[in-house]
DNA sequence: GCAGTATTTGCGCAGTTTCTAATGTTAGAA
DNA sequence: TTCTAACATTAGAAACTGCGCAAATACTGC
């Protein structure tokens, strides 16, 4: 019987594991940086596209970009002076499609 | 050719849809809606049990679940003169899954 | 009516997020 | 070297809003 009990460590590892996903969460609730998400795909695109897809100004994406960056959910590649933006995890990407099914009202 | 240009509705159709996902996302992020979700995962539960799995009140819990509820998330069934919670869309149980392989640590 | 369960509301606080504007940096072209 | 384009960073002010507590209100079964 008690031997079935979570030991008190693997508790708070899973309150751990929330507060991370909390962090990753957070960072996807924000319109523009949905957009991003939507907009890249499983592509790659430099910042001033961007910027163009979302509608907003070029220091506006690029900080909605770090914040992406941080959650650990956008990876950079460098090119030139362009710097090419794309989703990090295919999990991230499943997800994305996922939430495409939940909320698109149209086939995209 | 312009025949497969989006009509304009379609891409502001887009932009309600991301802000439809946005709320939900928003629903999400809050460490105790997480641990809900978590420990609903396909099962269905009285809110007294959850406010004590996430340790805390009986008031907070409700207000947690009311935000649930509005999002769409979470649909409640009542029994007697307890409210049995669960989560309303299959896909974001699915959701719950994927965000599990992403973020814990070990098995649960 | 009473006891147990759940929801709602008001409040106050803090804390955060977001955007704009200005400036800094880097790389290539001329 | 100098200029320009692409991107990042900083600062600062406004706005937002989310959070938890407590109290009042509803609902249910006995």
């Amino acid at each position: 019987m008690a031997a079935q009990m979570p030991a008190p460590e693997s508790l708070h590892a899973l309150d751990d594991d929330i507060e991370r996903a909390c962090q990753a969460v957070k960072g996807l609730s924000h319109p523009i940086r949905l957009k991003v998400l939507c907009v890249l795909g499983d592509r790659e695109m430099p910042v001033n596209d961007l910027a163009t897809a979302c509608e907003t100004s070029q220091s506006n994406i690029s900080q909605h970009l770090g914040i992406l960056r941080q959650c650990g959910i956008l990876a950079t590649r460098k090119e030139a002076n362009f710097v090419h933006y794309r989703i990090n995890d295919p999990r991230m990407i499943q997800l994305m499609n996922l939430m495409r099914e939940m909320f698109c009202s149209q086939p995209h």
